[in-house]
DNA sequence: GCGCAGCCCAAAAACGTTTTTGGACTAGCG
DNA sequence: CGCTAGTCCAAAAACGTTTTTGGGCTGCGC
C-alpha cells in the first residue's frame, strides 16, 4: 500500500554515510564514553540528516531492554472514578520521560484477566517494569512477579507486603474521620466500606474500629456495610441502615462515590444530607466540591503520588533491591457535609 | 539480580521438544494452513507445557507487525474531563482485543510534543495504527501520517478532511441547542465556545449562527466568546458578558466544563443559573446530572464511539483504502438548566 | 511403473540492532 | 627506542523470530 515510501534508513546507512563502522555508530548514538566527542557529533548529525531512528524491535531484541514501563489500569476505575487515574498517569509519565522511559497503559477489563495481561507483558518482554493498583490481601499478580523477580510497584498493600508499594494510610484516614465525627457529638457512626476484596478496605475498617475505641464509642457490627459500584451501592446500604431502624447519625464512606450515592439516597428518604446524617468521604474527587452539601473528604495529591511511583519504579530498574514502601499524605478537606448531630428529639 | 530464573523457552526448545523444525513450529503456532491439524495440536501443547511465548521484539523485527494500536491522549483531557477518555478506551480495547490486537495508550503533555510522539511511534515501528483526537483545522500530525501512508483514525475533522475520522456533528448539535432555546423564548443567546484551535469549535459556531438565522434572531458577535480551561474560563467569559451590560438570557456552551464554570460565575454575580440565564452544555459528563440545576446537555455514547473507532482502525489495518468517515449520534438530554426567559421587567 | 498434485516439513536467510572481541594508533615514560 | 596505558574504532557474533526456498513423501490417475 505504501510501497512508495523509501526504505527507512538503518544504522548501516548512517555508518556508510559517515564512513565508520556500524558498531561505532551504535556506541556514539547510545552515548558510550569510548567514542570521541567529535565522532559522536558527526554521527548524530548524520543520523538526523538521514532521519534515522533505531528500530525498537531490533534494539530490544538485542539488548533485552525496552525502556518502557507499563501501567495496568483495572476496570472498575471507570467513568466517574477515573479522574483519579489520569491525574496519576500524568505524574508517572512526567518522571519517566525525564529518564528517557516510555509509559504505556493497558486496560484490564476484569480482574481474571489481569494476571494474564501481566504474564503476557513480562514473558514477551514488552516492558521493563510494571505498575498496577487495587491490590488484594492475597494477590496472585504479586506472587507471580515476586517469584520472577520482575520489577514492579503497586498502589496498595497486601498480606505478604514484602514488595514495593505506595499507599495512603487508610487506617489513619478512617481514625481521623471517626475522631472528627465523634468530636462533633456523633455517637452512632457507620462505616460504608469499599469492597473487602481490596486490602485497603481492611485497613480502613481497622482504623474505623480504633477510632471508635479512642472516642469511647461502642462497636456495632451492623454499622459496618460493604458497598459496591453496582450491587449494593452506598445508597442501598444507607437505605438499608435507615429502614431497618438502625440509622446512624453520621457515616464515613470508603470513597466519594459511596458518599455521593448515600447522600442521594438520603434525599430520597426525605432526609437532608449533612444535617440529618453527617457524611465524610474519601478521595476528594472533583465532584466532591459540587455536591449538595459540598462533601467533606480526604484529599490525595495525585501528581505527587504519580511522581513518587515513577521514581520508585525507576529506582527498581536502576537495581535497587531493598523494598520501597511508603505512605503518601492525605489531608482532611472540611466542607459542609460533616455537621454536628441534630439536637435530641428534634428529628422527624 | 534475577539470574536464577531459568532462561525462557525459545522456539528452538519447543521444536526440539516435539522433534520438528523451527519453521514448522512457527507456522503451526501462527495458524498457517499448510501444517496438519495433528501437528498443530502437538506443537501448541508442547508450547504450553514449556511455557513458551514468542518474543515480541523478535516477532516484530522479522514480520514488521506489532499487532498493536496506539491511542494518544492529549493533555487537556485531564482531571474533570477524562471520564470521556476512559469510556472511549474501553470500547476501543474491546474490539481490538477480539482481533488479537493490543491497545497501548501514550500521553502527550503538550501539543508541541504530539507530532514528535507520533513520529517516534511510527518510525521506530512501535505500532501498526494510531488513534488520536483534538484535531485542528490544519493539523500537522495528519499531514505527516497521510504523507507516510500510515493507518490512523482521528476523533474530529480537519480542513483537508481526506482522512479517516469519526466525530459528532457539532453543527447540528449547536443548531439544535439554539433552536430549543429560541423556542423557549430566548432572543439573546450567547455561544461560549471551546478553543478555536480545534476544528469542532468552528463547526459548532457555524451551527450556532445557522440556528440563530433559522430562528430569525440577529447575530451579535459580542455574544460569541472563546473559552479555555485556565485563562478566560467559562465563568470569566460569562462575567465579562454580564458586567459589560451585554448579558444574554441564555448560553450554549461548547462543553459541560464551560457550562459548569459559567453557572458558578452566575451564582457569584447573584444570578440563579437556569432561571436568570438558561444554559445548555455539551458532553453529558457524569457531573452534569449533579449540578444545580442539573445541566441540560448533549449525550455521547462513549462505548459506541470507542467500538466504532476500533472497528475503523482494524478495517484500515486490513487494507481498506477508501476514507472512512462517520458521525456518531448525540442526543439532547433535557434536565433543568434550560428554562424559559424571565418575563420582561421581572429581572433583578 | 510413471508423473503429478497436494500436503507436509527442514534448512537457511533475513530482520536491525547491541555487544563482544580484538586491534590499531597515539602519547607518555623510562 | 621500547614499552605501556589509553583512546578510538572495525568485524563479527548474537538476539529469537518469520519467511523463503526447496524438497520429500503419499496417493492417485494413467
Amino acid at each position: 500500500m505504501n510501497e512508495s515510501v523509501p526504505r527507512r534508513a538503518s544504522i548501516r546507512d548512517v555508518a556508510a554515510h559517515v564512513g565508520m563502522s556500524v558498531s561505532t555508530v551504535s556506541r556514539a548514538l547510545n552515548g558510550y564514553a569510548d567514542v570521541s566527542r567529535k565522532t559522536r557529533d558527526k554521527v548524530r548529525q548524520a543520523a538526523d540528516a538521514l532521519g534515522y531512528r533505531a528500530s525498537f524491535a531490533a534494539a530490544t531484541l538485542r539488548s533485552r531492554q525496552t525502556e518502557t514501563v507499563t501501567f495496568m489500569v483495572s476496570k472498575p476505575w471507570t467513568k466517574f472514578v477515573d479522574p483519579f487515574f489520569l491525574g496519576l498517569l500524568d505524574g508517572v509519565e512526567m518522571v519517566l520521560q525525564a529518564q528517557g522511559y516510555d509509559l504505556q497503559v493497558v486496560m484490564a477489563r476484569e480482574y481474571d484477566k489481569e494476571l494474564e495481561i501481566i504474564r503476557r507483558a513480562v514473558e514477551r518482554n514488552r516492558c521493563d517494569g510494571l505498575i498496577f493498583s487495587r491490590t488484594r490481601p492475597r494477590d496472585e499478580r504479586i506472587d507471580y512477579l515476586q517469584a520472577r523477580g520482575f520489577p514492579f510497584v503497586t498502589i496498595g498493600q497486601t498480606n505478604r507486603n514484602d514488595h514495593d508499594w505506595i499507599d495512603r494510610d487508610h487506617a489513619i484516614i478512617a481514625r481521623t474521620a471517626i475522631g472528627r465525627l465523634a468530636r462533633l457529638g456523633h455517637r452512632r457512626i457507620a462505616y460504608l466500606s469499599t469492597p473487602y476484596r481490596y486490602t485497603y478496605s481492611h485497613h480502613a475498617r481497622a482504623g474505623y474500629r480504633q477510632g471508635l475505641e479512642e472516642a469511647g464509642l461502642p462497636h456495632d457490627p451492623t454499622l459496618e456495610m460493604e458497598c459496591f459500584l453496582s450491587r449494593r451501592t452506598g445508597g442501598e446500604a444507607l437505605t438499608e441502615l435507615v429502614t431497618t431502624g438502625a440509622a446512624p447519625t453520621a457515616i464515613f464512606c470508603g470513597n466519594d462515590m459511596i458518599a455521593i450515592s448515600a447522600m442521594d439516597a438520603m434525599r430520597r428518604l426525605g432526609l437532608v444530607p449533612g444535617r440529618d446524617i453527617a457524611v465524610i468521604g474519601c478521595d476528594d474527587m472533583p465532584v466532591a466540591a459540587l455536591t449538595d452539601p459540598p462533601l467533606t473528604t480526604f484529599s490525595q495529591d495525585l501528581d505527587a503520588l504519580g511522581m513518587r511511583m515513577g521514581r520508585m519504579i525507576l529506582a527498581k530498574l536502576g537495581g535497587e533491591s531493598a523494598p520501597l514502601q511508603s505512605f503518601i499524605d492525605s489531608k482532611l478537606i472540611i466542607r459542609e457535609s460533616d455537621m454536628p448531630p441534630m439536637p435530641e428529639g428534634a428529628g422527624q
